[in-house]
DNA sequence: CCTACCGATCGGTAGG
DNA sequence: CCTACCGATCGGTAGG
């Protein structure tokens, strides 16, 4: 505690000038575009003006790095969606609200670099961090079963709700493929049209 | 063509023993298992019983077995969701046997390899090759297209067009993330579930 | 955080 | 299709 606090002597606890951010927003991006493989650790350390060697003083590996972009990626969404949807009982109203909040978290220039890695880099993992990756993802999804549950039960959905979260999460996340910042619908347009498509008008 | 005849001379004209064939089929296993940059030459060698440097006597490089695997995946697709939809009028109906006909192209045994270098892959091409996977897929999307434009002359959707297609295909295309073989739900059931969130019922 | 470097791996090729 | 190999690249480390 008394080596590290000499390190950082210069700055404010828990601040390490904002470096380790930096490296994880260059590596939430690099790994959005290029895919995690395909980004070398000099690629990120370019980005932030370092030279190649430096990353590995914040991070103990490129794996470490990809596990704290998309653990970071599965809060901002988890929070931003649990946010949206406190204290509306409305199942077709929570449904529009929440999904709005996860295509805002997904596409929206906090989060979008992140949430690329959760949902197209799992398979790089190594075992236990994709166990904890998983559980993380779990309990965000448990918002949506509760929220279709209810749904159903308002008369408003058929069927399988295990199989209809999967669609429906699909649709949204497949946004990540084709959204293009510059185009003219942004993630609230894409959300509606969701909720049309799901629940025949907008509530 | 003479010399290219000589070669062959053992075999009937077009067959090369289905070596090619087995360096595609091995190659898109572990493109959808591994992803593309993840996946060496050396394993896709490995995979059909051949030494490291021998599948460049197929293939001129790693790039060109990505683009045949995926040229291959657009075109089962394809021809299989058009051979089914073909003397469809009504475009409810059109719309569930299109949607249970792409479900078994892209997750059946004999296309799954081949459909998700498609849709996860596109990012490794080269500019050129790229564009020619861009222009076939855009070929295959027409014929969503057109339907999704003949169900909402019937009524049957409402808001962007484009954007609706999007969702759907989205929703589809997301299985390839989480579809288990050994799950209880079959590309037909999943393909069904999506019909009935978007047209309310099974036509 | 940099310098200097290592061991391993990889796509691809020459020549047969 | 194999043998033998090359040049480049990459993740990571020691020492400062």
């Amino acid at each position: 505690m008394k080596a590290r606090a000499a390190a950082a002597a210069a700055r404010p606890a828990g601040d390490d000038g904002n470096r380790r951010g930096d490296i994880l927003a260059a590596a939430g991006r690099l790994f959005r575009e290029k895919g995690f493989k395909a980004t070398t650790t000099r690629d990120i350390a370019a980005a932030v003006g370092m030279r190649s060697g430096s990353p590995f003083y914040h991070f103990k590996s490129k794996h470490d790095m990809l596990l704290a972009v998309m653990l970071d990626g599965i809060r901002t969404i988890h929070d931003s969606v649990e946010a949206a949807a406190a204290g509306i009982a409305d199942p077709r109203q929570r449904f529009a609200v929440m999904a709005r909040a996860h295509m805002q978290a997904l596409l929206g220039p906090g989060g979008r670099d992140f949430a690329a890695a959760v949902l197209h880099e799992t398979r790089a993992l190594e075992p236990a961090a994709a166990a904890e990756v998983g559980a993380r993802k779990g309990a965000y999804e448990l918002l949506w079963s509760e929220l279709l549950g209810e749904l159903q039960a308002a008369g408003a959905l058929r069927g399988d709700l295990a199989l209809t979260r999967l669609l429906i999460l699909g649709a949204l996340n497949w946004t990540t493929q084709w959204w293009d910042p510059a185009g003219e619908a942004g993630p609230a347009a894409i959300a509606d049209q969701l909720t049309l498509l799901v629940l025949g008008d907008l509530p």
